[in-house]
DNA sequence: TCTGGGGTCCTAGGACCC
DNA sequence: TCTGGGGTCCTAGGACCC
């Protein structure tokens, strides 16, 4: 049978889990003699701490370092230092001298995050992924009432990972992934109707989901701050200044309204390595050097696509000067390939479209368009390396 | 004290075909 | 010879997210 287009829609249930301050938290669970301390992710390998003989370990202090790394994350202590994600970690240094340096180890994220949605995917199974610390559930069709669902959920986590987690539900996603916000740590927060004026409207604009930095900033600009300024504000003048795509979404996010769906599976469009420099290369004078990384992010390339099970076809370049100006180029072959011989080439070709007159300070290689390589051995052929040198 | 690495989606222009 | 649309693919850049 035809579902009704006209038929009244059911309000749904969605639920954003998002883990507590998630890399952060890993590293406690393996170092607990840190707990209460404010620490900082986003060291590099000489940031690991080491043990002396009697058991005790010493850790990296942020003072000092030097360096072009970011923290990922940092404890509640250290933002409560002014360290948050995404900062400059010489620049957390100045801010936090005292604080722990903790290297990034992914694959012990990756470990955590796969026992957490696991977890979840006991009591709740139409899951969203949004990454390695965060998921979308749509309870909709699950019987039990909201709120002892919701903590269940939680203490599924807990047993599984000893980590914490914050939830928020409402009918969609964007209402949702605001209030997974609200209560952090630990939080679980019900959106429902008649909170919209009362906990969302109050907000800035910046806490909605696809606003920027610099939606943010062009907001602020024509003196809409919050969300309740930003259901106030008038549609033309929205369309004005951000079109009439744009504005609508707008108006519909100050309205609460969001109809997406929970996709519970997506194909990854695009395999990338890119890596920055400790310091800025000179294409001349720094040639080897520049040649040596840009053939290992194409065989990291190859192992990657080969390990994931894709193949692409289309082979892209970055590149970040010195000045941060970002330039891409790329090119689609006529036929999949994973050989990072095929990229290597198909990536020289790129460079070879950009004029490199300035220091670089970041390169990365992409492969996009890509198919499951399984499929690709029969509808299309795998480029060979020796056919390839023809273009 | 300049700002990582891995992604997705959108826009917009040009080529090319019907 | 001039003037059209529509549709798809390719490419470049940018905003945004985790």
């Amino acid at each position: 049978m035809v579902p009704d287009p006209l038929a009244t829609p059911v309000q749904r249930r969605i639920a954003h889990l998002d883990m507590d301050a998630f890399y952060a938290s890993v590293e406690l669970l393996r170092y607990p003699e840190l707990r209460g301390l404010p620490v900082v992710i986003g060291g590099g390998d000489n940031a690991q701490p080491c043990t002396l003989e009697d058991g005790t370990r010493l850790f990296s202090r942020l003072r000092g370092y030097v360096g072009r790394g970011v923290i990922t994350t940092s404890t509640y202590e250290a933002r409560a230092l002014g360290v948050f994600s995404a900062m400059g970690t010489m620049k957390a240094a100045q801010l936090a001298p005292d604080a722990i340096l903790l290297p990034v180890d992914f694959a012990a994220y990756r470990h955590y995050s796969r026992l957490f949605k696991a977890a979840v995917a006991r009591v709740a199974p139409c899951i969203e992924d949004r990454g390695i610390d965060e998921i979308y559930i749509d309870l909709s069709d699950l019987p039990e009432p909201t709120l002892p669902l919701a903590q269940r959920i939680k203490e599924a986590v807990e047993q599984a990972t000893g980590l914490s987690c914050s939830i928020g539900i409402s009918p969609n996603k964007l209402l949702s992934k605001i209030a997974s916000d609200l209560d952090k740590p630990n939080g679980l927060t019900i959106i429902g109707p008649g909170d919209l004026q009362r906990r969302i409207w109050p907000l800035p604009v910046a806490k909605v989901n696809g606003i920027g930095p610099k939606a943010n900033v062009k907001l602020a600009a024509i003196g809409i701050h919050t969300i309740a300024d930003l259901a106030k504000a008038p549609a033309d003048l929205l369309q004005e200044h951000f079109g009439l795509t744009y504005a609508r979404w707008l108006m519909n996010v100050a309205q609460g309204i969001d109809d997406r769906r929970v996709v519970t599976h997506s194909e990854p469009k695009s395999i990338s390595r890119e890596t920055t420099f400790e310091r800025d290369l000179h294409v001349t004078r720094d040639r080897p050097a520049l040649s040596q990384v840009f053939l290992r992010l194409c065989t990291q390339l190859e192992s990657d696509l080969l390990r994931k099970g894709y193949v692409g076809r289309t082979i892209g370049i970055k590149l970040r000067f010195d000045d941060f100006r970002t330039v891409t180029r790329d090119l689609t072959l006529p036929a999949y390939t994973r050989d990072a011989g095929v990229i290597h080439r198909a990536a020289g070709q790129c460079l070879k479209r950009i004029t490199l007159d300035h220091r670089i300070r970041l390169l990365g290689v992409r492969v996009g368009s890509l198919l499951p390589g399984t499929h690709v051995a029969k509808e299309a052929q795998l480029q060979e390396p020796r056919q390839l040198s023809l273009y």
